[in-house]
DNA sequence: ATTTGTACCACATATAATTCGGTAAATTCT
DNA sequence: AGAATTTACCGAATTATATGTGGTACAAAT
């Protein structure tokens, strides 16, 4: 298990950061030019940024429009019960459901939240009632149909 | 404006897309062994993917604990009125909030639907008070803190 | 059947990533 | 404070990768 705890780095480190969650396929050159300092030891930062784990993945982000995913929603699901082996299993069955691309614990309303996108209605329908509702932990479910997204950063707020 | 039609893609292309998805960093040379085909034609798919607009940008993934931010929440928002002034007006506000890194306009329990990611409970009751709820548009506010995080794909399930 | 276009491969070249040796600055230890 | 040690950096050489080119086979259209 890796416990998540917080690691050093400096203001280098973070302009590296910002630069990088914007845009990562910048070249190693150019990003060295943009942080003020030579190709290898640029290099070096971004190697120990993701060998501390600092930066987990590098991913495409696609036009979901563009692919035929014309649905996305976030659903509130309440269990009927809150204990582990329950939750346990409902994740097991939630990790199966590709459509299902977060899901979240949480306090508030429900007790989970996950976001959902799918081909049209028709199919998102069919998802909730043959897949989603069939698990037996889920209890209630409550969708939000997403009608347009404003806002979609991959850059988080890192803190000075 | 980009109209986000549907584009033209083959079983290859979706492999492709599937692969860069999940890992952006991969070479073109692995990413050609992968699919099947030699780098020439695999380089060729892959710019025309990126010039269609289906794959849109590359990003860094974060690990938000180890660059000390702790506390992520879905927030439901409720806007005093809906029409288009007003919305465009909250989403200019918001737009300039680096700490809500997504807006959703929604139907069901409130208007938007906003995520939002900072440093620790004091520092997001900060922001809340001091800027969120600030913003003449807002009515109501609903939080939901996220516990834990069970699923966070960055794949998107590409229909056939 | 011929033409036209598309997708592919192998190979050559250009560009970029990576490694290496050495130096200066910062940090630790005595 | 001064010596020893570590850390971060640079420039240049090397290696790996991306990119461009010419030619070929296949498919679709006329």
């Amino acid at each position: 298990m890796d416990n998540s705890i917080k690691v050093k780095f400096d203001k280098i480190d973070r302009k590296i950061l910002e630069i990088l969650q914007a845009n990562a396929k910048i070249t190693n050159a150019q990003l060295s030019k943009d942080i003020g300092l030579s190709p290898a030891p640029t290099l070096e930062r971004v190697k120990k940024l993701e060998q501390s784990g600092i930066i987990k993945s590098y991913h495409a982000k696609l036009d979901p429009e563009k692919i035929g995913l014309g649905v996305s929603t976030f659903v509130l699901v309440g269990l009927i019960g809150h204990n582990k082996a329950n939750i346990d299993a409902f994740m097991k069955e939630i990790d199966q459901i590709p459509e299902v691309i977060e899901c979240h614990h949480i306090t508030g309303t429900g007790d989970f939240i996950l976001k959902i996108i799918s081909k049209d209605i028709n199919s998102y329908q069919k998802l909730m009632l043959e897949q989603v509702s069939e698990i037996k932990e889920v209890d209630s479910m409550q969708s939000m149909v997403i009608l347009s997204t404003f806002k979609d950063s991959k850059v988080l707020p890192i803190p000075a």
